[in-house]
DNA sequence: TTGGCTGCAAATATTTTGCACTGGC
DNA sequence: GCCAGTGCAAAATATTTGCAGCCAA
């Protein structure tokens, strides 16, 4: 895993070689997903960036985030009725933890896992790209 | 796996457990989705439902399938750009291949699945009660 | 300088909800 | 007959888009 720091040059970096323009609004939306092991919300972001800049629009939020997602820095964790939420830590395949109480997600230490998208790109005629794995419960701070 | 209209009437017998009302629309609809192994739409079920029983609204569609979710006798998918499909025949957790170019949705045979549940619970302090793993990429028809 | 980016507002899409009427039990 | 269920329309939510003005390169 990568320190948060080195995300955040490697994004700015990917905005450059795809000329992309480095704007404050995306330095500071990119440090945000970079940094934040929450796995943060468009809204949270938004907020947290309001304090720094309070000009930005929940727009540039998006766009920016699209923009991440495209250049593959950011992994997208969709839902439907909640907001989507962000993981700008490590953004390829990872499983993830998610407490139906407060909505809290987390990354679990789990082996044995990357091998199965290899195992269904074998066994079955699909040219598998990406997978989502993700466990739904709990919390122990919610179990309390 | 049960035979499909085992599902059917195990979901009629569910509502008749609760005590609630079977009528025409909700047996149409959940006949639909017991039956339909391509991981339909609400709105796949909405226009399927359109040609036996032309009266039934969009509401109705997604009553009934939110009821059917709480009783345990559907799946749903969630997804945000694109809307949730539900799946009938298997109202457990299971994987599956979902093609990004035709949105296809199919169920991959695939063994040693079942314990990343247990996994989890054991290596963390979760409680894990549900989980979700979608595998994206290109089916065999679309990349022709 | 200039075209990509921002910010505002309006549009879009999906799902949910309020409420009067209807029909299953 | 009672009340849950239906159907219509309006509301709610999340995200996208159009466009005028702005600023990074």
């Amino acid at each position: 895993m990568a320190h948060p720091l080195d995300r955040f040059e490697q994004m700015v970096e990917k905005l450059r070689q795809g000329n992309h323009r480095i704007t404050p609004q995306r330095m500071a939306i990119l440090k945000i997903l970079s940094i934040s092991d929450g796995h943060p919300s468009a809204e949270m972001v938004y907020d947290q960036i309001k304090q720094d800049f309070p000009s930005t629009s929940f727009a540039t939020v998006y766009k920016t985030i699209a923009l991440a997602k495209e250049l593959g820095e950011i992994l997208e964790l969709e839902f439907s009725q909640d907001s989507n939420r962000y993981d700008g830590s490590k953004p390829y395949p990872h499983p993830h933890l998610i407490c139906t109480h407060c909505k809290k997600i987390i990354d679990p230490t789990l082996e044995s896992v990357n091998h199965l998208q290899d195992e269904i790109t074998r066994e079955t005629g699909f040219k598998v790209t990406n997978h989502r794995l993700d466990f739904y419960g709990i919390c122990p701070d919610c179990q309390k």
